[in-house]
DNA sequence: TAATTAATTGTAATAATATAACAATAATTG
DNA sequence: CAATTATTGTTATATTATTACAATTAATTA
């Protein structure tokens, strides 16, 4: 299992994550002779800015803002799709947003733990998941090609600085 | 594991699914005290046409068509809504769509396989795949609160009438 | 029963997310 | 260089979903 599960949700040097990110990314276009244009970097860059993903839509104005001149759709849904195809960030089908893949090299099925409380999402791997996935998946005939997990709940540090909700048993709390 | 997919991809007595659906519906509405009326009940059985999940503006089109007059979006969002909270239908994340749920009354945290061919989808519950994503989530200190899986795919009667696509390594098209 | 309240539906307007179509510009290739 | 290809700019529009408030219908109470 690989997963950013125990940087995502805490502070961090998140300079690092952002480094990373982009030198992974020079890496990956050279190899793939894809240019990383300013407009698709400046993109990475923003949802690198943190560990919550980011709308097309917030993603257009902080790109207004900081360059000064007004960025429309198209140029955003353009540098997502290049990005997307790369692998260098995903979508959160749930959430309409997207965010940077921390480990675009390793080929992997991914899912992801989104906090509910903070807001930040972090990604996994698990073996264990997706063979359960195809496994019950083949023992109904079908034949799985790609996968959407999101799973919705609570960070290590969001689950003692939020109450439970009201279902669980009483007493039972931290 | 529960799952509809042996009928849900197959020719089958179709009539006997909606039949039961709505049984189940006007059950799950008295116990609950809540009211089944003619919109809501009409966009049950719209989802109930079929296997294949329906847009909210599909849903509008049909309603509007059969009851002569223009149903506007509110409309049949809130029937939606009703009909979401009474879990008696489910909203597919990755396709902007609803349907119908085979099984509101068992306790599942289900998950969907559809397919990319025939566009029907099958609900699944196996606890194996729960197990393994609560497991690896408390790995990571993460507590599940609620997850949303959807796998894309082809059912086994299109396996045989589809070509597989070419294995591509995901790349840029130059 | 009539009066009151609560639930549901109707309607207009608009928000939020995403794409199509085509023109202009920049980079790459021969 | 010219020709070609890739990228970005721009306008318009598609798709999905919600807000706000009025009208109506059903349920409850006096
Ligand atoms: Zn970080
Ligand atoms: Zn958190
Ligand atoms: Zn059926
Ligand atoms: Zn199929």
């Amino acid at each position: 299992m690989i997963s950013n599960s125990t940087t995502a949700y805490r502070q961090h040097d998140h300079h690092r994550c952002l480094k990373a990110a982009l030198a992974q990314a020079r890496n990956r276009c050279s190899a793939r002779k894809a240019r990383l244009t300013p407009i698709r970097e400046s993109v990475l860059h923003l949802l690198w800015q943190s560990h919550r993903p980011l709308g097309a839509y917030k993603i257009i104005e902080q790109l207004s803002a900081s360059s000064g001149k007004r960025i429309l759709p198209p140029t955003v849904y353009r540098a997502l799709d290049f990005l997307l195809e790369l692998g260098l960030i995903h979508r959160l089908a749930t959430l309409n947003a997207y965010i940077g893949c921390p480990f675009p090299d390793s080929v992997h099925s991914d899912y992801f733990l989104v906090c509910r409380e903070c807001g930040s999402v972090a990604e996994c791997s698990a073996d264990s998941v997706n063979k359960a996935i195809v496994s019950t998946a083949e023992r109904a005939g079908f034949r799985v090609e790609s996968q959407t997990v999101e799973i919705l709940g609570l960070c290590t540090p969001c689950q003692s600085t939020v109450e439970q909700p009201a279902l669980e048993q009483p007493g039972v709390k931290q």
